[in-house]
DNA sequence: TTAGGGTTACAG
DNA sequence: CTGTAACCCTAA
């Protein structure tokens, strides 16, 4: 009656993307209580998002059809029909799925990636932070020393002196860090001008506040490496939710690409966040491609 | 509570 | 009429 239906708008759709990065998928509940997302969803159910990601799930694997499928494997004694348009996923080598995978068309609300991106930008910041906090270095830390600590704790990128150079400069112009004779401490004060250029993000509601995802003290939250965490949701997910998952890591990294682009102008350390991303997306593949090599299920 | 099959409403 | 997205039902 007074409920034709209610789609999904994109914030809520990003909104559930980062839920399930976050909790991983299947934690509905979980997710729908979450404080970062019940502002956002709070009008949706359970079982609501378990639909709504269906639905994302089925579209980023490329299946504009609910069937074929299905009906195609079950009829199938003892021979495999490959005529099928589609490509079957459930066994594929290994290589070659993930590079399928990629090119993906992501829904449409990769394009705007408000919550995900951020997570990721801020990451790094707290794993720098936490690395000078955790050293306790009197007179604090030199760079290589910094490096050695995030890379032999966390994952470390190809690239990831020239990205650490880049963020300690940015962090430095904030104001976050000092820098004293080739060492790096922590600002006293800090005052939180992390906020680099305007945030288009309509974003947010009204009941939750906005999340303070970044107080002074808040390095206990996120320290534990937002990658890891994510990557082990990952081993968690179905191969389908996990390609799924990196599809998306990836089209999120392609998209902090491009705005990286347009704020290149003002500070290459936009530049350095997108290859953030890129090089989480890249680590995220490297763990699937693993995972399908090991045959796991 | 969740996963999955099934149904209804809506857009093209 | 057909395909898709939201919604519903039920087993586990």
């Amino acid at each position: 009656m007074g409920a034709p239906k209610q789609k999904w708008t994109p914030e809520e759709e990003a909104a559930l993307k980062s839920g399930v990065i976050k909790h991983g998928a299947g934690k509905w509940r979980t997710i729908l209580k979450d404080p970062e997302f019940s502002g956002v969803l709070y009008l949706r159910s359970n079982v609501d998002l378990k639909d709504k990601w269906r639905n994302m799930s089925v579209m980023a694997n490329g299946w504009g059809s609910r069937d074929k499928a299905r009906l195609a494997v079950k009829r199938t004694p003892s021979i495999l029909k490959q005529e099928d348009g589609a490509m079957a996923l459930t066994v594929v080598p290994s290589d070659e799925e993930i590079a399928d995978a990629k090119p993906i068309a992501v829904p449409s609300t990769t394009v705007q990636i408000p919550t995900s991106t951020k997570r990721s930008i801020v990451r790094l910041d707290n794993l720098i932070m936490e690395a000078i906090t955790s050293l306790k270095e009197p007179g604090g830390s030199n760079k290589t020393t910094i490096a050695a600590y995030i890379e032999e704790q966390y994952w470390a990128p190809p690239d990831f002196k020239r990205l650490l150079s880049a963020k300690l400069k940015y962090l430095m112009a904030c104001g976050r860090l000092i820098k004293v004779k080739r060492r790096y401490r922590i600002a006293p004060a800090l005052s939180f001008s992390d906020r680099r250029r305007n945030h288009p993000m309509p974003f947010l509601e009204g009941r939750q506040r906005v999340s303070p995802r970044f107080d002074r003290n808040d390095f206990h939250i996120l320290t534990k490496s937002q990658i890891d965490l994510e990557l082990a949701k990952m081993r968690t997910m179905t191969p389908q939710e996990a390609a799924a998952a990196a599809a998306r890591a990836v089209a999120e990294a392609e998209a902090a690409i491009a705005e990286a682009e347009e704020a290149a102008r003002e500070a290459e350390v936009a530049e350095a966040d997108a290859e953030a991303a890129q090089a989480f997306a890249e680590a995220a593949m490297k763990t699937l491609k693993g995972r399908n090599n090991q045959k796991v299920v």
